[in-house]
DNA sequence: AGAGTAACCGAACGATCGGTCGGGACAAGG
DNA sequence: CCTTGTCCCGACCGATCGTTCGGTTACTCT
């Protein structure tokens, strides 16, 4: 009945050590001894766990993907003006980049260089028109300015949200999940201007 | 008087090409063959230009930020309310940004795996750091929101910016670096919403 | 105790990596 | 003509790449 403890690598939490590993040293840049030295484990005994290194890669991307897609199935995402539903996927975007950070920064730096990667690049791309087909309604609706065009401004926010993945360290403290998610939604949608 | 024409390579010309390739399929992710078939040349051949794959990558990032630190040495950034020096270093980011492209696109993903590149992470820190100070100036004015710290806003601003390299081409019509720039300025002072 | 298997290892594979070497083609200057 | 220097090449270097293989350890179940 007991889970049995585990002092033994799963293809999960050796998939853990090897996205940090690719963060810090990008995914080119990562070698199967880079790996092997991080988990402890030699070169050889991680093909006992995966296929190889892009296996290891398709997990990670499609782990943040998957959490990404999850907001648009979301109540809140689906329902109401569009303009709410569009904040609400903009602070929960914040949260799954926080939460899923290293799988979503690896997402994020795909050049398109295999399969694997040309898939994560399309499926991104799919994501971002979603949320784009959001700004557009709320646009339609008049409560978002119209000046801007529609892909420009979701480009815009869609920068200004991923850029999380460049800085945003949870265990800086003084800057919670909850702040930040606040700061880009006043700064999305009322700018850095003081309020008059 | 007039200069010969060139059907050879400089290192100049040499790097234009290799900028592109590295920026396809990432700086790690390029071999010299792929430099040498993109180049047209024997992938011996560009040794006798350059030293190296690491120079042709400390050329390429040394001139994006050379175009970067311009800017804060142009007198509308030194002179003047810290809000409008501000707009303007937006601006003229953005202008650099489309105009040296492929270089800049280059900067921003380096990874620190080489002592070139924590050379360019370091330099790239001082700049931001640099603008950090300019908009702690205009929150202490008066002039900029004050509940959004400031090393926050900054990041997320840059993330905005930033981003350009990820989609901006300068071919696509009907986006022009102008627009882009009007675009991003509305944005990072006055936000998506409908002006009141 | 013995069988079965999950987890791991060192050694080696062919391929490719960034870089070197000696020399050939060619134009310019004498 | 011959030299000089630029530009380029094919062949090759040792190192490292991702991956495979044969085999050993150690735990589980009977």
């Amino acid at each position: 009945m007991t889970t049995a403890k585990r002092d033994t690598y799963t293809p999960e939490s050796l998939l853990s050590v090897a996205v940090q590993v690719f963060n810090e040293r990008g995914y080119d840049g990562t070698s199967m001894e880079h790996l092997s030295k991080a988990a402890g484990i030699s070169k050889s005994s991680i093909y006992h766990h995966v296929t190889g290194k892009e296996e290891l890669l398709r997990r990670a991307v499609s782990r943040a993907l998957d959490g990404l897609f999850g907001i648009l199935d979301e109540e809140h995402a689906r329902v109401g003006r569009a303009v709410e539903r569009l904040e609400y996927v903009v602070r929960r975007m914040v949260e799954v980049l926080t939460s899923e950070l290293p799988y979503v920064t690896l997402l994020l730096r795909v050049r398109g260089n295999t399969d694997t990667e040309r898939w994560a690049l399309e499926r991104r791309r799919e994501f971002d028109h979603q949320v784009a087909e959001l700004l557009k309604a709320a646009a339609a609706d008049g409560d978002v300015r119209g000046d801007i065009e529609v892909r420009l401004a979701t480009r815009l926010v869609f920068g200004m949200i991923n850029s999380l993945v460049e800085w945003y360290r949870p265990d800086s403290r003084g800057m919670g999940e909850r702040e930040v998610a606040d700061a880009v939604a006043q700064l999305v949608f009322s700018g850095l201007r003081e309020e008059r």
